[in-house]
DNA sequence: AAATCATAAAAAATCGATATTTTTTGTGCA
DNA sequence: TGCACAAAAAATATCGATTTTTTATGATTT
């Protein structure tokens, strides 16, 4: 008997369609290729996936909890739309879940955390430096690794909940933030906040962490032109 | 065009087999009826609950993100099994989101919120007063009023992300506890808890209220027998 | 004439049956 | 006991049928 019932809030759909579908969607809408307020018309999806019916409906479910899809029965499909509102809400949110979880990550982080945000910051950085040359080609990039050096950051907390639900806000932080600008734009201000963010931290300083990463997170983005 | 695309967060399956199958193995999850570790067979599922198989999946992949279910690629669907490490951290989670929502809630209620409180717990009071004489009777009933309480408390938060997570925390707890007592077994102890968080939460002492919460939500369950 | 309502046609979502693929179980052999 | 292979079971995906919603059209009312 090798099946093992997995761990709670897993979600291993790994060489199966829906798998891939679901990882193709999640990074188009958060890219906002899929826009906000678009529906998300089976047949169309299905041209553009390459995949049936049923394994594109199961993937988009899964999307549904996550807050970056939403249903409404017998109607199908959406892309939620972005609002004023609803932004804030994430902010506040993301505010709540990530300084407590940086608290606690500083309270009982050891040293293979402090490298791991180390390593994470440097491959950052790298990306930043490179923006300003070629903004276009590392957009995408920077995004990634910005969720990275923030989820090293907070890797100690032991609480593995409010960790899932700080990665769903994230990501959906992140898409109203890519849905306002049209054209790639980020202000050196948001690498300056990671570098002292970084540093507060590893001098195990709560309290200017926890400030630092507020405002980080509270500031709006780059309005599109300049 | 009456195709509107709906708030995020939102999830309308009325009058689906869908639908109907996400609220009805919820149901039973939570409640243990489908117990924890337990594999979750299709075939099986069908009859049970007299669907197709594509509602079927579609309704166990929903539950996947809120944590009720958990999927392997190629290998099927399970009840999440209870640890209690995973228990400690759902409680913990529990407290971080509950307490941050009832300070919020205290700040900026309404007389409107204190009324929905006020009935809350009217009904709540009802079956707990019901539970000495017929417990299994009243047994789930009780649940259900309880979640509606915690929820009446915490509704003045704006923020409806958090309120949310807090959603999908409760449920799990409410399984750990179900699922730790054979027989329906509530302390008094947690009827006064109610009582006292109510007066305080109307009386807007926001210290006081939040750390009989806290009590509240770590307060271990019943053992089984006496 | 404009607006409302009913009806029909088209589009789309939903569902279940069937075929395919993968995993699990069972059996014989080294 | 361990391994290879075959059989069974189970999950997954595709397809087509059904149901529901949406759109289009025309008649009726104000």
């Amino acid at each position: 008997m090798s099946s093992e019932a997995p761990r709670p809030g897993t979600s291993d759909h790994s060489n199966t369609l829906i798998g891939k579908a679901f990882e193709s969607i999640r990074k188009d809408i958060i890219a906002s290729e899929l826009k906000p307020g678009e529906k998300l018309r089976i047949a169309q999806l299905r041209t553009r996936y390459g995949v049936g019916t049923s394994p594109l409906r199961e993937a988009l479910s899964r999307l549904v909890s996550e807050g970056l899809v939403t249903a409404r029965g017998q109607r199908g499909f959406w892309v939620p739309p972005v609002s004023v509102e609803d932004s804030e809400d994430i902010v506040e949110t993301r505010v709540v879940l990530e300084t407590y979880a940086l608290r606690a990550s500083i309270k009982v982080g050891d040293d293979e955390w402090e490298g791991q945000i180390v390593g994470a910051y440097h491959n950052l950085r790298r990306v930043e430096q490179r923006f300003a040359d070629e903004p276009a080609g590392s957009f995408a990039e920077w995004w990634e690794r910005n969720r990275l050096f923030h989820e090293a950051l907070i890797a100690a907390c032991p609480l593995k909940w409010l960790l899932r639900f700080q990665h769903i806000v994230f990501d959906l932080h992140n898409r109203t933030h890519r849905s306002s600008m049209q054209t790639p734009n980020l202000s050196p201000d948001l690498f300056e906040d990671h570098r002292l963010i970084m540093e507060a931290t590893l001098a195990r300083d709560a309290r200017k962490a926890v400030e630092l990463l507020e405002h980080h997170i509270r500031r709006p983005p780059e309005p599109a032109g300049e």
